[in-house]
DNA sequence: TATATCATCCGAAACGTTTCGGTTGTATTC
DNA sequence: GAATACAACCGAAACGTTTCGGATGATATA
């Protein structure tokens, strides 16, 4: 049905290798150059990438794999990534797992079906057992956000604990006593790390955590409404409130507006991400926000690094190296850490003593 | 390197065709069976789909073209259609093209040249050349929200002549008279029609509309920032306003909060789209909410369709039908249409006389 | 004019599947 | 036990590229 290049070849009286090496950038006489280009025209010949994918074993696509794509922090990041790779010549297949271990699976699968190129992947859990197919097979992966403790591989993620621990700190300077937390789920660590945070702030202020202050979400607005309410059901007496996502913040909102809650003055609050929703919000709201165009510009870097530089499998290493196996790899591994950063809005009151 | 199905064929003993047959599901000895699957499991055997593409012509992908990745309304639609695709054995490719027509032209060719099944595309403007490849080609095309006049092909739009007309009706019904509206830009149909809505409802009315209550922004967060920001200057009495899009909403809310604006006292207001962000909002906003999830569906089972009826080409026809042309094709036509709906907030004052 | 150099051109083989048409072997029927 | 039916099996060709090694022709050099 479609033109083929032995379509062009026939066509013009050259050979096939000829048509070829001139789609790839070789030189041929002008007079055949003018003569390909009108059949190319004349027949609508496009390129199969397929042929040539299984031809050169390289797809030029890279696999992302996300828990959500329905989700600011995501797109945005991705959004950065994807520019930058195009920009490269590679282009993307966006995998939105829900969330679920399950279909990640499926999907890295897939995409090494697909013979994908490399992948970048944002992980439900901290389990990588779905990705040793890559592994295996020599193909970059670069994680996001979360690292995976049983798969050395490069990372980019964002410095977690310092981001809460230096919002509760802000809390405690303001002369706040009782702050809380809507965490998130146990097995992400970014929760845990903004977890941690917040502790490391009480435990500087050389001071014991009431439990009821801390409530464990899974980063969806619903237990963002959820926290919220339970806090402040359980703890009358609470001034101030980190939410560590914007999802818990978003829900957290409406679970102020629905209760009637004043901010500042009946609350203080430290949202997370998504300066323009923190701008829409009555009053202003203080946020922590991390750095997403950053993150995907590091990530792509770092993919299209390994993608020219490939990391010897340890099956490659030759007899010299063959008792600091690995080792090199090891040092080659990039675990890259971006700082957040506080903008200042008007969810937060001074108390004074 | 990795392990092909000629490899299996030599470790079972067995012949090309038997493994070919029985990785698509075909019947065999139940000792060949275990044999099989031995082998494919020690070889780590996995399907090289860039192969069998190559020789099925047909690649079991579906490309996704958005003009924006970033954005809510897109995200929540595409999840949607993922979802079903993935169910029915497609994946997507998504390409988000910066609401650039040059990328998105790009975007269309490169997944011409990957060959996938068929394309689903929210074009960036009305013009629709860049999809007359797959349009030739026979391939399966849905518009998603917006029509291109000059190709006809499978859509699911809502009605936004009536969602913006029901909006504005609404005001007058509560007594208002000077109702302003943040619309989009001139090149996108959803935007036109919007306005459209908005102007009928003021003919019901018999009521000339003063120029100065209509503010062209462009379906971003900036444009609604600085069209309220202009419609109160230029409109002290102006009582409400329509924000008609979930973009222009959050940036008429941040001007709004800046200006120290009250709702519904100063102002009533009535957004688009995001019902969480609205339940978020101080008061809770009164939204026209898109069946995003719907819309996904619609879109999803329409191309399903297609694919496995697909409309006959022109060159397809034969002697018979010559006279006919088209018309079958013209008649098969899906063209969907989906109403949106009101969520009462408290944004929305009731002026007596 | 003879030789060397170099750009351009070429066909065949290969990538890993699917599929066609045909062969083998087992079970069923008479 | 022979004839029949049918499931299971098989090799070769094809899909549309790239690439290898070599052939051809034009130009520069002697």
């Amino acid at each position: 049905m479609a033109a083929t290049i032995k379509d062009i070849a026939k066509k013009t009286g050259l050979g096939l290798a000829t048509i070829s090496s001139y789609i790839n950038g070789g030189n041929v006489r002008e007079t055949n150059r003018i003569k390909i280009e009108e059949a190319i025209e004349e027949l609508h010949y496009e390129i199969n990438e397929v042929a040539r994918g299984l031809k050169t074993n390289s797809t030029k696509i890279i696999g992302v794999v996300i828990p959500e794509l329905n989700n600011i922090f995501c797109t945005e990041i991705i959004t950065s990534v994807e520019d930058i790779l195009r920009n490269h010549g590679y282009a993307t297949i966006v995998c939105d797992c829900r969330t679920d271990v399950e279909l990640e699976k499926e999907a890295v699968d897939f995409l090494y079906r697909k013979r994908v190129d490399g992948i970048i992947n944002m992980p439900v859990n901290a389990k990588g057992s779905h990705l040793r197919k890559f592994k295996k097979a020599g193909k970059p992966i670069v994680l996001i956000d979360r690292v995976i403790q049983e798969l050395r591989c490069d990372s980019v993620v964002v410095d977690n604990r310092k981001a809460a621990h230096d919002a509760v700190k802000q809390f405690f300077d303001q002369g706040h006593k009782k702050i809380g937390i809507i965490a998130g789920p146990e097995d992400i660590s970014t929760a845990n790390e903004r977890l941690a945070g917040y502790m490391e702030a009480w435990e500087e202020q050389g001071l014991e955590i009431p439990q009821s202050l801390i409530f464990r979400g899974d980063y969806t607005i619903e237990s963002g409404v959820e926290g919220l309410e339970t806090l402040v059901k359980e703890n009358p007496d609470m001034t101030g409130v980190l939410l560590s996502n914007y999802e818990i913040t978003m829900g957290a909102m409406i679970g102020i507006n629905e209760l009637g809650i004043n901010i500042p003055d009946d609350l203080s609050v430290i949202g997370f991400d998504n300066l323009s929703f923190a701008r829409a919000c009555k009053p202003k709201l203080t946020v922590v926000t991390q750095p997403t165009e950053e993150i995907g510009m590091q990530v792509a870097h770092l993919i299209l690094e390994r993608l020219e530089h490939p990391v010897k499998t340890a099956g490659d290493k030759d007899k010299n190296n063959e008792n600091n196996r690995d080792t090199k790899d090891e040092n080659l591994i990039q675990d890259i850490k971006l700082q957040t950063k506080i903008v200042e809005g008007k969810s937060m009151k001074t108390i004074k003593e």
